[in-house]
DNA sequence: TGGACGATCCCCT
DNA sequence: GGGGATCGTCCAT
């Protein structure tokens, strides 16, 4: 499968989200790919009072203004991280947040990320599942949300910057979804801005949120 | 320099 | 369905 193209993001944002439905995200991790199909996202665009750019460029959010194809992320609610996909040319601040993604590659190390399985050597703090062997299915608990997606995936504020046409996080072509398989909706947890229908996910994918 | 709040998640009821 | 955890960011004082 073929990396997305610099062009690719720096079109419309709301269209590079609803193509970015599909794609596969990689995550070069410790030597391993985790890899998950991307089934729901959400475009955040100039004017836009529920945009972290809405206010202009600061130092938190320079990386929306850069050229489309790096990746934003950004700590939130004192606990979280959230990544998106930078889109349009530089000095437009605008982006694709990831919402969720479906397990492809990687779901054990994932697992371990989210702290949901551990084994003998990984010392890590016990919290709901630790059976011996993980499930055979992912759930869709381990990336049905922007924050979950990335601790499954260890994107934190090291990943902030990086550039989607590098190797250490990168999109490749995934699989075509039919219109069809689409649908749109308002934004989760925006109330400025909130009747724009920017958020777009798989329909009936059991990986999206809610 | 202070304080309000957030593109969330998890647990409890 | 509701609230607590927890802290960086931004704007107002």
């Amino acid at each position: 499968m073929r990396k997305l193209p610099r062009s690719f993001y720096l079109r419309q944002t709301p269209l590079v989200a609803r193509d970015l439905l599909g794609k596969y995200l990689i995550r070069r991790y410790r030597d391993r790919n985790l890899i998950g199909k991307i089934v729901e996202v959400e475009a955040y665009c100039e004017g836009d009072p529920a945009s972290h750019s809405f206010r202009g460029k600061t130092k938190r959010n320079e990386v929306m203004f850069r050229k489309g194809g790096h990746l934003y992320v950004y700590f939130t609610y004192g606990m979280h991280f959230c990544a998106n996909v930078v889109t349009r040319k530089a000095g437009v601040g605008e982006a694709v947040l990831i919402r969720a993604v479906e397990p492809i590659e990687g779901v054990k190390v994932m697992m371990r990320n989210r702290k949901l399985w551990r084994n003998k050597s990984t010392a890590v703090r016990a919290r709901t599942n630790t059976s011996p062997r993980p499930p055979r299915a992912p759930a869709p608990d381990l990336t049905n949300g922007p924050a979950k997606f990335c601790e499954a995936f260890a994107i934190a504020r090291a990943q902030n910057g990086a550039d989607l046409l590098g190797d250490e996080i990168y999109v490749l072509e995934g699989e075509k979804i039919a219109a069809s398989r689409i649908d749109q909706s308002e934004r989760i947890g925006v109330t400025n801005g909130r009747q724009k229908k920017w958020r777009f996910f798989v329909k009936g994918n059991a990986w999206v949120s809610r």
